[in-house]
DNA sequence: TAGATTGTTAATCGATTAACAATC
DNA sequence: TAGATTGTTAATCGATTAACAATC
């Protein structure tokens, strides 16, 4: 029985693009940013951004818009991105070492401490500096890596079967990146990074608007 | 100005997931699905399920159903994935050599023609069959390989110029998968992949629901 | 038959958009 | 000052959920 309600999805998803763009206006050295000028570079509506960004605190000033620096450490702050999140990778292929590699993470407080595989050839190597331990070693690693996030990337047919090993090893989140869709416990929060959901949209917008 | 509205986009986004569940049923031998299994199986509401089949004009059967078989290919037939679908990758690292031995596309109907990448270490090699082409190539290359959509895998700083050379080259629709809001003529059609979000709302979930 | 599930129609809910006085 | 932009309050829109008669 939740009594605090969650913060609007939508409202979240479209934070990171207003903080790619805020940070930008920051490296150009202004001091305030206008919903307006936010909505232009997005293609969003002026008042969707206004709303979405009252949700940080931040009053910005009329004629004027809204004080960059404030506002980048206010949405870091409800991204709760200002502190350390210390994740490890579930899989050391391909989509692995490319989340790895991938730059904005760091910036945005995700620390991938390690990763796991059952392949022998990579257990032992380091990709971009993150070891790859042996998934068998799961139980033995966590608790000294200091993570309760897992980033899924293993092959779908036994991604089932490798959420309830790091589970029962202490994982409590879990960024699934395979298209299963994960039977987990109450209490374990699961974020679906769904390909295919994408390619379902595409594929109609490609139909419908260049008929084909 | 056009005239037919596109069909609700969250509804879908869950088709790929009905999919899923109802070609697990089928493999089994199952004739016929009910939308409550189905809800169970994705933790959705039932008249969720019911509603968005609706849209693929497959009639269920009270007590017993929809039909498996039909059902299949009617959702195929919706998000247009029993055509083929011929696309290029531009860039050829960790995330490229991903998608490309992604599993479930082939069987979505989606084609990974080609790659295209700047590094001379990697043009002329190919991965997964797939060859990598010189991305100065590709406005000679693409008409042969007949493909209007572009997988966009560069990264971010390079993203706008790339896009605007892969459109002029003949590119009219673009799957993003870096973190920058492409700028493009009207008539391109761009779908984003962001990571970003998805590793917002899970962050939000994981301070919400787990205080931490 | 009895009852689980369907499709339809209506109600609710939440997100987006509009309107506008306040103000820098 | 004049007017662009703000935050707020209300209206609209669309998606989800509820209710229920029909039916296999």
């Amino acid at each position: 029985m939740r009594m605090t309600k969650l913060p609007s999805l939508p409202t979240i998803r479209r934070l990171p693009s207003y903080l790619h763009v805020i940070e930008n206006a920051h490296r150009e050295g202004l001091k305030f940013i206008s919903g307006t000028v936010i909505a232009e570079e997005l293609d969003l509506e002026p008042i969707q951004v206004r709303k979405d960004l009252a949700i940080t605190g931040i009053v910005g000033k009329p004629r004027i818009g809204f004080p960059v620096a404030e506002l980048i450490r206010a949405i870091y702050s409800f991204l709760y991105w200002n502190q350390d999140h210390r994740a490890i990778v579930i899989g050391a292929g391909n989509l692995a070492t490319a989340l790895m590699r991938y730059p904005e993470f760091p910036k945005r407080g995700l620390t991938l401490v390690a990763a796991f595989d059952v392949d022998p050839i990579k257990v032992g190597r380091s990709i971009n500096g993150t070891p790859v331990y042996s998934l068998d070693e799961i139980g033995r690693r966590l608790p000294a890596l200091q993570s309760s996030l897992a980033i899924l990337t293993v092959p779908s047919s036994c991604a089932q079967d490798v959420a309830e090993l790091i589970i029962e090893a202490g994982v409590t989140a879990i960024w699934n990146f395979t298209n299963v869709e994960l039977k987990v416990p109450a209490g374990v929060i699961v974020q679906k990074e769904d390909l295919s959901s994408g390619y379902a949209v595409l594929s109609v917008k490609m139909r419908e608007l260049h008929g084909k």
